[in-house]
DNA sequence: ATTATTATGGAAAACGTTTTTTTAAATAGT
DNA sequence: ACTATTTAAAAAAACGTTTTCCATAATAAT
């Protein structure tokens, strides 16, 4: 059945005109038409509700216009906010977002860039961090050289170990900062409930969990680390450990909200008190953590104007403008009532 | 600097044949290629890292392997849920999800389509409700008839007043089902809190649990259904208001889960005690709904898996398997605390 | 031994644009 | 009145594929 499409020529000789004059109207390219040429030319694109096929500029420009978001969980609101800045900034300078989830699998990342290396992405954001696995870096490597041979700009937001441009988030700066916190508040006893294993940004996280007690002259003690996943749930079960051990603990800090609420849910659950027998505190500030029971204390990290500044940023680099710098943003300490200063 | 791409040109160069050759080789076409050439091509093709040009293949074959998914807000797990699943079906087949985040505005809404009619996107998923405003309309149908001319396939999830295929979620059927048996619980004196107003979907539901009630011989009572908006904070303002009424009300019916769950909120907070007091049921069983406190009566419509059956619905599709059914989601009533037997 | 068929491959056209080159007409400069 | 310049528009080439059409050599059928 399929329909011809109506093309530059169908204008063309609505308008009588060539297909170039209607291409330099549709671009105002600097080439003079003059003014009833181009009224025509309009006139005929509207009657037609004719729009040029993007593909075959593509082909000529050798620009997909595609900006490509690798995420590893669309549903979870860290990646869901920035995806949602990023298309926001980007949609409206004519960009279209092309999302893939990668579920956290090596083998679905690589395949996410075999496809966005033949449709010929204009550019690719790694919006997870990166998953730890040798023969994957390797390949990851070989890719992204491909990519950089083909012209496609490669963004990573938490840092990876490849030559594209990072952009540090300050993941341990964050954990560093509401470890120093809880410190501050007097506690000496703190438990720590890591993210997933793979993941550069768990590695990232727990380190700055792990400066700040060395700053404060505290010893690192991996009995009080426990295992998570970034998930509720995994708060959860980490909470169980902790209660095992709860003499020696007077406050958690966890991998992100996700994992303190999870654990704060549990302790209440076990008849354990937040914040009175256990302070806990967390990192991204949820919109649930404002709610939970107790209030969470936490760190902001503005992920939807992350979203937006990268946008901007792509935009500007596409544009050949080298010299435009990433705007940083800045992470917010929340003060709620899930952390109590110790007696 | 813009490096050269590699073509099908270097490929046939370096293993001695012609373009064709090596094109048939990547489409492992009917025409016969030699054992000896094939593989000579598929050495050249991995010795050089070629992938075809998608954008060129796509020009030719008038396919652009997009499939457009527009959403309300890609932060709402709904949404989010259903791109993943359609993500996880769809890029398996190489195809691309192109997101498109209206933020319910009119506006980017025609943008998106704009943008993705230029694209010549294969398929366009309208993830959320339709939006109700006259001048929309119209334009959306002058547009659907020109997608569909240009032999775009466009899916509706939630039915919208155009002339797509509608897969209908049953959202009406789900407030039906639950307030059924909030009856069948023993109120009678219960109050709704609907979602936005501009919204199909909130008609849709509002629909369902007025049925509910006019099948059990209760009157609807305008002066029992609040304003709200599908979040969590107008889950609480609403909340506010239905307190003002408390003694006329009974149990609370809510558009969506993060609504009923602000609305348990602040009546918790406002020292009501649910499910004592006041019941509350609302819709979707979100993650959290399972830890509020109390946790949540709802219903489960398993979005997930309605994104990966509209994956698979749309690829037979786009492969003219015109017979292909649509595989139904069916809804589930996931009975918890919230909802208390009246007495 | 001649013709028909099959296997293999190349040349050229096509997809819908943009860009470069060419042409034609009008104006300006002498 | 002739040449140079400017303005406007068309023709042709190009982008990287796929597809249609031809060409050749080898085999099979008579």
């Amino acid at each position: 059945m399929a329909n011809k499409e109506i093309t530059i020529k169908d204008v063309a000789k609505l308008a009588e005109c060539s297909p170039t004059t209607v291409s330099r109207v549709i671009n105002n390219s600097d080439h003079p038409v003059s003014k009833e040429t181009a009224e025509k030319v309009e006139a005929a694109i509207k009657k037609l509700n004719f729009s040029p096929n993007r593909i075959a500029q593509g082909l000529k420009s050798d620009r997909s216009n595609i900006i490509g978001v690798i995420v590893h969980d669309i549903c979870d609101s860290y990646f869901a906010q920035m995806v949602k800045g990023i298309e926001e900034f980007i949609s409206g300078h004519e960009y279209i977002v092309n999302i893939y989830n990668t579920s956290r699998s090596v083998e679905k990342e690589l395949h996410a860039f075999n496809l966005l290396k033949a449709n010929r992405a204009d550019a690719i954001i790694l919006a997870g961090g990166a998953l730890m696995d040798k023969k994957y870096e390797q390949k990851m490597h070989s890719m992204i050289n491909q990519l950089q041979n083909q012209n496609t700009l490669v963004l990573g937001i938490t840092p990876h170990p490849f030559d594209i441009k990072n952009i540090i988030l300050g993941n341990d700066r964050a954990l560093e900062v509401i470890t120093d916190k809880v410190i501050e508040y007097g506690h000496r006893k703190i438990a720590y409930i890591d993210g997933p294993e793979k993941l550069y940004t768990s590695y990232l996280r727990k380190k700055g969990f792990k400066k700040s007690l060395e700053k404060n002259d505290i010893a690192v003690d991996d009995n009080l680390i426990f295992k998570g996943d970034f998930s509720f749930n995994g708060g959860r079960k980490a909470a169980l450990e902790i209660i095992k051990k709860i003499n020696s603990i007077t406050a958690v800090v966890a991998a992100n909200d996700s994992t303190a609420l999870g654990a704060m849910w549990e302790l209440n659950h076990q008849a354990i008190k937040v914040p009175d027998q256990i302070s806990v505190v967390g990192i991204d500030n949820l919109p649930e953590a404002k709610y939970s029971y107790p209030p969470l204390t936490t760190i902001e990290i503005p992920i939807y104007q992350l979203g937006t500044n990268i946008g901007e940023y792509l935009l500007n680099r596409l544009n050949e403008n080298c010299n435009y710098q990433f705007k940083d943003i800045k992470i917010k300490l929340i003060m709620r009532n899930s952390l109590k200063r110790l007696k």
